[in-house]
DNA sequence: TCACATTTGTCCGTATGTATC
DNA sequence: AGATACATACGGACAAATGTG
């Protein structure tokens, strides 16, 4: 790349071919199905098929499969009656990127604690104005079901994370939905190293309840200090396991 | 990992083999990647190697090799003296895989722009306390390069969206370098739909000069009210085309 | 400039594992 | 239980690209 000037700083030819075959292959599904030809739902044919029809080897067919895979567009299952199906995933491939990129860079948990804070601020204070009924009715669900995980004397771990998930969708703003998980995903990926408690699970749902009433009665100031101090409290908690393992 | 009790409604032994064989491949090299055994600059041996040494075939290894060259962990190279070489480019996955996702939900324009500037905000914020002399150094190198450039009658489109790189990074915070790149991405993936002027492209330069003078003063209002008639107009010029494309 | 060695890219044939009916 | 359909995996072979002498 960057060849600077060829005669006037822009190439005149461009090259027939630079992607490698399976690249091909796998752009070439990729865009059915965002342009919408293919659904979600949807299977591709065999991976014979698929050869044939594209007019290459199986190789070149399942390594093109491992890119839309690991891309979040397809899921593969082996076996009979099984094969390719269109299914959007990338939202958790986007999480795993992002965990191997923390282990990677070895980024601490306080940078990421630092950056949920902020970004769960910006959340909140959307939500606060855009949340629809349904929005609300989906959060309280989510609280109702946790309460009764509790109950039961069982973990509400994954209802817990949930409940972020659900307000940053009450933003009406994807793309804070994208960032919050993304960032979350790292957050439990440490949280899985310390044996949760049922008591702090417990504390954790009580305080999304009293979180979410605020949210309900529009009471802006309150709900903003409650999250803080939730916030703030996980902080503590994470930081303790921190020290313990150095 | 994770087994809490053994004996109640645990399972007592975990299967031997879930994952795919390229998949085993793929993160054993990848844990070696990461616990810094191999390191960047590093070459892995030939896939006939790999396959001998794996004792698995070569089709297993290539596949192996996809995942992690989309993962941003390597990248690979044909011919002689080629081969795979140990190389982070994860920051830039996670950007395309971005795009892709918003292009599968068909995000709007504005929904994006607006989450850019409410995380450029955080950072500005971030970064006028936290940036060192090195970080408003670059800035200036930044500035100073981008506007080389626009006497010579080029565009600085690079240069401008590097800046934006550069003052996330002033927060000292890894995490809001990632979430902005992230973002922007997707931002100048709807950029390059747009021909870029040489008059914008000076605007855009000197806009950021006028901040960074600003971040240099530690005037804070003023710094932020700069962001903010930046990016508002950056918003306005792509609505613009977001309208001439519908 | 040309030939050569190295390494990835691609194809084919075949066998095995696995899930469904 | 058996047949079927499909992904998974192995091995061998050749083509194409790219650096080196």
């Amino acid at each position: 790349m960057s060849q600077g000037k060829a005669s006037a700083s822009q190439q005149l030819f461009t090259p027939v071919k630079n992607k490698r075959t399976f690249e091909e292959v796998s752009s070439n599904i990729k865009e059915l199905i965002l342009d919408g030809t293919l659904k979600v739902g949807d299977r591709l044919p065999p991976e014979t098929q698929l050869a044939q029809q594209f007019n290459v080897g199986r190789q070149t067919i399942r390594e093109a499969l491992r890119l839309l895979e690991l891309s979040g567009f397809i899921t593969v299952q082996r076996g009979g009656g099984g094969g390719t199906i269109i299914k959007d995933t990338i939202l958790r491939r986007i999480s795993d990127l992002f965990i191997d990129a923390f282990r990677m860079r070895r980024v601490g948990i306080e940078a990421i604690t630092q950056a949920r804070l902020e970004v769960e601020r910006i959340i909140l204070d959307y939500a606060l104005t855009n949340a629809t009924k349904d929005d609300l009715e989906k959060l309280r669900a989510n609280v109702g079901q946790a309460n009764k995980l509790i109950k039961a004397g069982r973990l509400a771990t994954e209802a817990n994370a949930q409940f972020h998930g659900l307000l940053a969708k009450a933003t009406g703003n994807p793309v804070f939905v994208m960032v919050l998980e993304s960032i979350m995903a790292v957050h439990l990926d440490f949280l899985t190293r310390v044996p949760a408690s049922l008591e702090t699970s417990e504390k954790v749902v009580m305080a999304h309840e009293q979180l979410l009433e605020a949210i309900e009665q529009g009471d802006r100031a309150k709900a903003q200090s409650l999250l803080e101090a939730h916030l703030t409290e996980v902080r503590e908690r994470l930081h303790q396991v921190d020290q313990e393992e150095a």
